[in-house]
DNA sequence: CACCCCGATGTGCACGTTCACATCAGCGGC
DNA sequence: GCCGCTGATGTGAACGTGCACATCGGGGTG
C-alpha cells in the first residue's frame, strides 16, 4: 500500500515535481487518494475513515506538506487575518495590549496585521486603513483613541467588523473598554478624601477619546465634592511634557494635588516639583493613570490607577471573533480600574496651599 | 466608448455580478479590454498606450476596484509580507522597534506580521515559527534575542532571509544591531572615570544575547581598568527584579556603583537604595542602558546608554528587503549607542565603601 | 427483496491573478 | 513589395485549495 513510503524503514521523500512546494495533489497521489480526501483530512472533515486519515497524514509528514494560505483565502475568500490599527505603539498601554491581542488571535488561528498611525491626519487615517483592507482583514481593532479615527472609519465604511479599545460612544460598532471615566473619578475622590480641595488636572490631548473620559471623570468628581475648579491643561502623555508643565505649575503653586492622565505625565511633573523643591506628597500629592511597571518604583511611588492592558486585549479578540463568526455578541462589561495607593499621594497639611498660607500668616 | 461609466455625469455603478467584489475581468468589461491588459496596467507594464491606461484606471475608479491579494500572492507565491518573531515585544525597546519596522515596511509595500514568544521554550518557538511560514513571508526579522531561538531557528531552516535586532557572531544571517558591548563597556568607564573601583553588575538573563553583550562589555572595562571583579547578578530585565536585587545589594554594601543591564532594573535599584537610606549617587552611582522615556525623569535623573531603537527597526527592514530581492548587501555598520550622563552618577566619595571603612575604623 | 439513506470517497470546476505565448498592425530597410 | 521587428493587445493555462455534486457500497426498513 505504502510502497512509496519508505523503504527498509528509510523515509523516502519522493520527487515533488520541480522545486515547488508539495501540493494537496502530491500528498494524494502519495497517500493514494483524491486531493478532496486530502483537503477533507486538513479541514477535519467527520466522514472519514480513520485508516485513511492516518494515511494521508504521513503522506504529508513524509512530504513536509504545508497548506497554501493564499490558496485557501483565494477559495474561501477567508484571510484568518485581523488588522490592528493603533496610534503610539510603542508605549507601555498600547504595545501591551497589542501582544495580547496577536497571542489572543494565534491562539484562535488568525494571524494578526498591524498598522501604525505615526500622525492622525485622516490621509495617513485612510492610508493605513487601504493597507489593511489590501489584506483582506476579517475585522479591525482599532487603538488608535482618536475621535478623528472614528470619524474616518465611519466615512469610509471597511466592510468588516471593528471593534475600539475605548468606548466611543457610538452604534457602529463595539467597543472593549476600561471605566476610564470611574476610574478617573475615584482618582480624583482619593485626593479629595485626603483632603485636598484644589486639585489640578494635567490632561491628555483632548481629541484623544481616553484623556476626554479621563477628563471627564476627573470634573464628576469635582463637581461632587464642590470644589473649585481649576482650568485643566492639556497635555500630550510625554514626560517631557510632564515636566514642563510641573515647571510652571510650582510658579503659581495655588493648588495642593495634581492628577495627572498618565503615569508618564505625572512622573515628569513630580521631577519638576522635585526641582523646584516642592515636595511631594508633603506639599503636592500626585497621581497618575495606568501603572506601568515603573509607577511602583520612582520617587515618590506613584499613586495610579491600574488597568489590565492585556486583559482589554484578550477581550477585544474575543468579541471580534464572534462578531467574524456571526455569533451572539453578550454585553459587552466594562473593566473598572483600581486605585493603587502609594507614597506620592498624602494628607493635605491642614493649611491652605503655598500662596494663601502666605497671604494668611501676612 | 465609457458610455458604461456614466448617465448626466452620475456615477453609476454597473453591476458587479453577484455580490461578489469586482475582478480584473469586470474591471477589463467595463474598459473593454481584455483582463491581461488590466493586469498590465495594475503592474505598470511600459508597453501600454496611455489612452488605455487612463480607461482602465477609469473603470476601476467607478467599480472600487482592489486587487486580490490571495490571488496574486497564488500565481507569485510572493507574500509581500515579513514576519517579526518577537520577546517581551510589550517593552519600550522592541516595541519602538517593532513599530519601525512596520512603518518602513509599509513604506515599501510590504506587510508586517507579529509573532510574540509568551515563553521562550523550543516548542513555543516552534510553534511561533510555524506560524509565521504559514503566512508564507519572505523575510523575517528576530527580536527575540536569545541564543536558543537561534538555535530552533538554524535546526529548522524556514528557507527565508532573516535578520537579527541583536549580533549573534552567526554567519546564517545577518544582524543589524547597536553595538552592545561598547555601549556597556563606556557606561562602565564612566563609573571607573569618576573614580570607582567597587562596581557590580546587575546582567540580564544571560540567554539574551543583549545581556550577555553588556555583560561583555563590562567584564572589558573591569579587566581594562584592573578592578576586582564583583560577581554579576543575574536579572530579569524587570524594575521588580532591580528592586530585590538592590536589597539584597544594600545588605553587604561592598561596592560604590552599580551598572544595571538595562533602565527598568536600575530604577528598581535606585528605589531599593532609597528605601535602605543609601545616597544615590552620593553613596552609590548607578547607571542603566537604554535610555527609555522617563529615564530622565526618575529621581535622580538615570546616567544610561542612549540607543535608538526606530533606527535599528529602520535598517532592519531595509537589510532585509535587499536580501528578499537578492541585491547586494553592503556591509552592515554596528550603531555605537553613546553614553547619557544625568544624575544618578557621581564621583566616588574619597572613602572606601561603606563595609570597609567600618572595619578601618575599628 | 426492493428501496432509500448515509458514510466514504472521487470528479470537475471556480476563485482572481500572472505568465507564456499568440496575434496583429504598422513601419523601416533592402 | 516582402521580410522582420516592435509595440500593443489578446488568449489560454496555471497556481493550490474548497465546494457542489456524483458515485458507490452497505445496512436498515418496509
Amino acid at each position: 500500500m505504502n510502497v512509496h513510503i519508505g523503504v527498509n524503514g528509510l523515509a523516502v521523500t519522493p520527487e515533488t515535481p520541480k522545486g515547488r512546494a508539495p501540493s494537496i495533489r502530491d500528498v494524494a497521489r502519495l497517500a493514494e487518494v483524491s486531493h478532496q480526501t486530502v483537503s477533507r483530512v486538513l479541514n477535519d472533515h467527520p466522514s472519514i475513515r480513520p485508516e485513511t486519515k492516518e494515511r494521508v497524514l504521513l503522506a504529508m509528514e513524509t512530504l513536509q506538506y504545508r497548506p497554501n494560505r493564499a490558496a485557501r483565502a483565494l477559495v474561501t475568500s477567508r484571510s484568518h487575518t485581523i488588522g490592528v490599527l493603533a496610534a503610539r505603539s510603542s508605549e507601555y498601554g498600547p504595545a501591551t495590549s497589542i501582544a495580547a491581542i496577536e497571542d489572543a488571535a494565534r491562539e484562535h488561528g488568525y494571524y494578526v496585521n498591524t498598522a501604525n498611525l505615526a500622525t492622525v491626519t485622516p490621509e495617513a487615517i485612510t492610508d493605513a486603513l487601504e493597507h489593511l483592507m489590501l489584506q483582506a482583514i476579517e475585522g479591525l481593532v482599532v487603538i488608535a483613541p482618536q475621535v478623528r479615527v472614528f470619524d474616518v472609519l465611519a466615512a469610509a465604511p471597511i466592510g468588516v467588523p471593528f471593534v475600539s479599545l475605548q468606548s466611543t460612544g457610538r452604534s457602529d460598532h463595539l467597543a472593549l473598554s476600561v471605566d476610564q471615566v470611574t476610574g478617573a473619578r475615584r482618582a480624583t475622590q482619593h485626593l479629595v478624601s485626603l483632603g485636598h480641595r484644589e486639585i489640578v488636572h494635567l490632561a491628555g490631548p483632548q481629541d484623544w477619546i481616553e484623556a476626554e473620559a479621563r477628563m471627564r471623570g476627573f470634573l464628576d468628581a469635582v463637581y461632587d465634592a464642590d470644589l473649585t475648579l481649576h482650568p485643566p491643561i492639556l497635555g500630550d502623555w510625554s514626560a517631557d511634557f510632564g515636566y514642563f508643565a510641573g515647571r510652571e505649575l510650582s510658579r503659581t503653586r495655588d493648588f495642593t494635588a495634581v492628577f495627572a492622565a498618565n503615569d508618564q505625565m505625572a512622573i515628569g511633573l513630580m521631577h519638576a516639583f522635585r526641582d523646584a523643591g516642592l515636595d511631594v506628597p508633603g506639599e503636592i500629592s500626585v497621581v497618575g493613570f495606568d501603572d506601568i511597571p515603573v509607577a511602583q518604583h520612582v520617587w515618590p511611588p506613584l499613586t495610579t490607577v491600574h488597568q489590565d492592558f492585556r486583559e482589554v486585549g484578550r477581550r477585544a479578540v474575543a468579541l471580534l471573533l464572534n462578531q467574524v463568526h456571526g455569533r451572539e455578541v453578550l454585553e459587552v462589561e466594562e473593566i473598572v480600574p483600581r486605585l493603587v495607593v502609594r507614597g506620592s499621594s498624602a494628607q493635605a497639611s491642614g493649611h491652605r496651599p503655598r500662596y494663601t498660607s502666605v497671604t494668611d500668616s501676612a
